[in-house]
DNA sequence: CGACTGGCCTGCTGGC
DNA sequence: TGCCAGCAGGCCAGTC
C-alpha cells in the first residue's frame, strides 16, 4: 500500500512526465473517486497546465494553472490500492476509473478498492481539507515531533499511524521503525524516555529514506513509474514475517492487533513495556 | 480533546 | 470444485 516513499515516487513520476503539459480531457468511468463531482473537476481543471506539485505525508497536491493565470489545485490520496499508470500500451481493466489526457498522453488512475480520492482544493499547500494533517514525517524537526507526541497515552503504534501528529507512515513502516528502535508497539509515548522517542523518529526517517532509494515497497498493488516493481520488500525486518525468526536474535516474531492493524514485532528485541 | 470502533471496498486464502 | 467467512488496512464519522 502506498506510504510516503511510494507517494513521493508517484509525485516525481507525474512531474517528470507531465510538468508543463495541458490537461486536455478527462474520461470518468467511476465518478466516486472525484470530489466534489466529476463535473466540477472537469470544469475546473480541463484546459489547465500542470505547473508543479506538493507532497505532505501521503497527500499530493497537483498545481494547475489556466492561460489567464487562474490556478486550480487537485489533491490526490491513493489510500490502499490507488495506482497511476503512465505507460505506453497500457490496457485499462475494470479497476481503471479515470483517464486523464495530457495533450495525447494518457494517464490512468486505477484503484481496486475505491478508497482513493482526487479532490478539488482551494490552496496548493495548506488547503482546509488538510488542516488536521500534521507535518511531513520525513522533514519534521525532532523538537516539534516530540512536542506533539510526548504526552500521548495511546499505544505508540497508534500515534505513529495518526497522520495528525506527523504524516506519512503507514502500517508497514511503523512496524519496521519500531523494530529498529527496539520499542514495543504497545508502549505509551507518555511512559517512554525522550531519548527513546528520538530514536523512534530517527529510525522512521531512516526507513522512509531507505525505502525511497529502493523505489518503495511493492506488493501487488503498486508499480513505480518505470513500471518496475519496487524492491524494498526484501529488506523488511518484521512486516509480513509473523512466526518467522527475528533477523537480529532468532526469536519467533509475534503478531498482535494494535489500532485495528496487524502488528508484527520481536518479543525479545522489543520488550513488553509493562 | 483524546482514545477507540465500525464502515468503506475488493481480492485472496483457507476450511469444508 | 465451489462456496463463504475472514483478512488486509488508510482514513473518517461517530461515540464515549
Ligand atoms: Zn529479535
Amino acid at each position: 500500500m502506498p506510504e510516503l516513499p511510494e507517494v513521493e515516487n508517484v509525485g516525481r513520476a507525474l512531474l517528470a512526465n507531465l510538468q508543463g503539459r495541458r490537461l486536455t480531457g478527462l474520461k470518468v468511468s467511476f465518478a466516486g473517486v472525484l470530489d466534489p463531482s466529476a463535473a466540477a473537476v472537469r470544469r475546473r481543471l480541463v484546459g489547465a497546465r500542470l505547473e508543479g506539485l506538493h507532497r505532505r505525508g501521503k497527500y499530493l497536491i497537483l498545481h494547475f494553472a489556466h492561460d489567464d493565470g487562474r490556478p486550480a489545485y487537485l489533491m490526490l490520496h491513493l489510500r490502499m490500492t490507488g495506482q497511476i499508470f503512465i505507460l505506453d500500451g497500457y490496457v485499462p481493466d475494470k479497476h481503471v476509473h479515470l483517464v486523464m489526457d495530457f495533450e495525447g498522453l494518457p494517464v490512468h488512475y486505477r484503484d481496486i478498492r475505491k478508497f482513493g480520492r482526487l479532490s478539488l482544493v482551494e490552496d496548493g499547500y495548506e488547503p482546509a481539507a488538510m488542516a488536521h494533517i500534521g507535518p511531513d514525517m520525513l522533514t519534521v524537526p525532532a523538537r516539534q515531533w516530540l512536542e506533539r507526541i510526548v504526552r500521548r497515552r495511546g499505544p505508540i503504534k497508534a500515534c505513529l499511524l495518526d497522520q495528525g501528529i506527523a504524516s506519512g507512515l503507514g502500517n508497514i513502516y511503523v512496524d519496521e521503525s519500531l523494530f529498529l528502535a527496539r520499542v514495543h508497539p504497545l508502549a505509551r509515548p507518555c511512559d517512554i524516555e525522550e531519548a527513546e522517542l528520538r530514536e523512534v523518529l530517527r529510525r522512521a526517517k531512516q526507513v522512509l529514506r531507505l525505502a525511497l532509494r529502493h523505489g518503495g515497497t511493492t506488493f501487488m498493488n503498486f508499480t513505480n513509474f518505470q513500471g518496475k516493481p519496487g524492491n524494498f520488500r526484501r529488506k523488511l525486518r518484521v512486516y509480513g514475517r509473523a512466526g518467522q525468526p527475528c533477523r537480529d536474535c532468532g526469536a519467533s516474531l509475534e503478531k498482535i492487533t494494535v489500532a485495528g492493524r496487524g502488528t508484527v514485532y520481536c518479543p525479545r528485541c522489543q520488550p513488553d513495556p509493562s
